[in-house]
DNA sequence: GAAATGCATTGACAAATATCTATATGTTGC
DNA sequence: GCAACATATAGATATTTGTCAATGCATTTC
């Protein structure tokens, strides 16, 4: 995977990074659901969630159906690998380029 | 490992959601490194720097090292496979449970 | 086509966050 | 001890973000 930029990076991250989205993502484990659903388990108001389903969209970690006037929304599993990727390619150390720490006493 | 609660899981993502400290964390991969060093090569001033690296910290992706008037910071490998789990466990379907999408036409 | 329903968008507002300057704290070398 | 240096903390400010009420836009149902 190409690396991506800070800004992409950190959007990802920030999809993640608030509390109400993690239960959101946690209610989506069990498989796909639709917003009135999701709305009746989180303390919420309809154009909050939707928000909130938007940066997790935007953001490529959930996913949404359209099916009449409802919206079905699913946890993505490329974008899940992306982030994990991502995850990965931050943190792993990169011995080849290992440098000493600058300073010294 | 036990399930984080919601506040635990956001901290450690929102300390990955910003792109100063995604680039503080790329500067580590390749081995410990000072402030003075991380200063030189990010566009922040020192106490900007420090708080960044607090959050960090914190959030345990970091660890600080004082020596002398030095500090010095490296990328956990606890904290991150913390996080490695931490996101695993997010975004694992949970088959067992798995329900019909509610709203049907 | 009018009413009802489900969701998105807009605009306002409060809380949280990133940033800076100024200052404090701790360490080293003279 | 004092000056120089590295980092942390405090306080101020601007920006971002999460939230809500109000409204708009589809879609369904009668």
């Amino acid at each position: 995977m190409l690396e991506m930029d800070e800004r992409k990076v950190a959007a990802i991250f920030k999809a993640f990074g608030d509390e109400n989205r993690i239960r959101i993502i946690k209610l989506l484990r069990s498989g796909e659901k639709c917003a009135c659903k999701l709305l009746e388990e989180i303390n919420v108001t309809q154009p909050t969630l939707s928000h909130h389903m938007k940066i997790l969209c935007d953001a490529e970690i959930v996913v949404g159906r359209k099916e009449g006037k409802w919206m079905h929304y699913s946890i993505s599993e490329k974008g899940v690998k992306q982030a994990k990727e991502c995850l990965e390619q931050l943190t792993t150390l990169n011995v080849e380029y290992k440098s000493k720490s600058c300073c010294e006493k």
